[in-house]
DNA sequence: CTGTTAGCGCGTTCAT
DNA sequence: ATGAACGCGCTAACAG
């Protein structure tokens, strides 16, 4: 019963992690020539690569991820830095990214850094000393300064919209503006006038989205309404209005919400329109009119990016994609 | 403009990245010299530690994190494995394992794989590949064997149930008996009989709740009832009962919104009450009355647990949390 | 005390 | 099919 490696209780520690070297011994062959075996090199005798995979998995040999990436630099690992874990918009790009790359034969690791600067650039940090081969950012949190140190260490692709285009670094983006044109036209096209934009945050796509309705409403010749507060703050204003536009699901669910407990009829006395299409729009009562943001199609090309980086591309690129209204209760019905 | 290091457009790749050796050149002391100022060994003169820290710094030197691995063994880094990225709860337990892990000076790396045994135990793999110091796996659909080999590899704590106790590894979690038993004599105390339990799945988890709602229904010698089902394909069920415990909040969510979709009131009516405590619940119109689970506190237990056994122990723990109720609008007011 | 040399850790790669 | 070198940082043993 001095069996090391399996404790009474199975525990964990004991047996030493079989190197490249014990396979080696066990099949009676150079550390080298397994090597090659086991990365399925044609170059190696159908009887010694038998033996090798025999070897192999008798030990349970699992190859040293770190040693090969110490030599290879290379990792086929993608890092993906996000800041809101509770954004189902966020979560949702992320699990895109992560189906695209792992078409392209990629392994997503994720790193989460709430709110917060430091912390935050300190995954990116983490993230890059693994040596992973590029970098998926799905915040607006990192600074350019940041985001630039990480490119000189690895590719980096942005998801969504930094504050200005930071040279050096890929971005795929959906068009905010057109995107806050296509709810005021559509606002208006149902009879709405009094249309108010709630925007908690001057995070950058909140920005763009702002001036995006600035433009749209100035277009209709309608008269502007900006309410930058949260929107559990917006007191009695609502009912001044006929129409909110919020900058993103949350927001809007939020504004949804206050306008019910107000007394309001949505979409009766008031519609509500958010922003993401996340799966938010479909828990609200009514149903969200939001504005569509093509995921997928972003986290395949996210990817894309990275990969055309890795293979060499030098020149930025910042891919724009339109995104569409997705008409719902909260503006119909 | 043979600039190599910053192509105009400010590109990645060029600049080698300096290591040890180039610190040491220019700072002209022997590497070790250099690897022990770095890390502040009180060993080494003021002079040499004042030109190393100054090399390293001009140069932008960063230690290779692979490097250290691969010779120390450790990597303070602890993996996270989950398989539901839009169930808030289980965001909110890797939010609360992330803050008691840096509490103790420990990384967390997420991987996400889906709800597929095959995908999740590659995320598995990928992050002990990497060496973490260990793992918490926050997801059900990791199968005792791959449990078990990954703790071979490392210690590993599940947050949450699992089908069967897996010996060798850790766990933390409720009560989920007691948090069913709390609901139902809650449903119970304020007048409701007729109590139907909504369960989609039959994870470990709810498994555990339906057996706590059926000792508790029966200890109020009243008739159970069990829906299987997704909650959409409740059909007619509802306006039979006059309450529903729903196996979490996500499916408590979506009884409600059926309920009101046919006309029911809630409570009045029907009385509703989730598990899980998330973010959710207080998204529902009425807000859901709810199963607190400690989720901080399960969190930093984790990490407790995982630091002891790094420590050395080696018999299993398996620490159980009592739940508490939280009761909103969906049984009250 | 201060600093150096030598070699390890593990897998990949190249010349033989 | 193999030995030797390599990638990079850590560390035990040793010299000044």
């Amino acid at each position: 019963m001095v069996d090391v490696g399996r404790s009474p209780t199975g525990s964990p520690q004991p047996v030493r992690k079989p190197t490249i070297l014990d396979v080696a011994a066990r099949a009676g062959v150079s550390k080298s020539l397994v090597s090659l075996a086991l990365r399925g090199d044609a170059g190696v005798g159908s009887g010694a690569r038998a033996r090798i995979l025999q070897a192999a998995d008798d030990l349970g040999y699992r190859s040293n991820a770190l040693a090969r990436a110490l030599r290879q630099k290379r990792t086929m690992l993608v890092g993906v830095v996000l800041s809101s874990l509770d954004n189902p918009y966020h979560t949702e790009v992320v699990a895109a990214v992560e189906q695209a790359a792992e078409a392209a034969g990629l392994s997503v690791l994720l790193a989460h850094g709430s709110r917060d600067r430091g912390r935050l650039s300190g995954r990116v940090d983490a993230l890059l000393d693994l040596n992973v081969d590029g970098l998926v950012v799905v915040s607006s949190w990192l600074e350019a300064p940041t985001l630039q140190a990480a490119a000189r260490r690895a590719p980096v692709v942005m998801v969504g919209r930094s504050l200005e285009p930071v040279p050096g670094i890929d971005s795929v983006n959906n068009d905010d503006e057109l995107g806050a044109r296509l709810v005021v036209d559509h606002l208006v096209g149902t009879g709405r006038q009094r249309i108010l934009h709630v925007s908690s945050s001057t995070r950058p796509a909140g920005v763009a989205r702002r001036l995006g309705y600035e433009t749209a409403m100035r277009a209709h010749d309608l008269e502007r309404f900006i309410q930058v507060a949260a929107p559990d703050r917006l007191g009695a204003h609502l009912a001044d209005h006929d129409a909110v536009f919020a900058r993103n699901d949350v927001e809007a669910f939020d504004v949804l919400d206050h306008a019910l407990d107000g007394g309001l009829s949505v979409p009766g006395e008031l519609a509500i329109v958010g922003y993401d299409n996340s799966a938010l729009a479909l828990r609200a009562r009514p149903r969200l009119t939001s504005v569509h943001q093509p995921r997928e199609l972003m986290g395949a090309r996210a990817v894309q990016l990275l990969t055309e980086r890795l293979g060499g591309r030098t020149e930025d690129r910042h891919d724009v994609l339109a995104p569409t209204l997705v008409v719902r209760g909260t503006t119909s019905g």
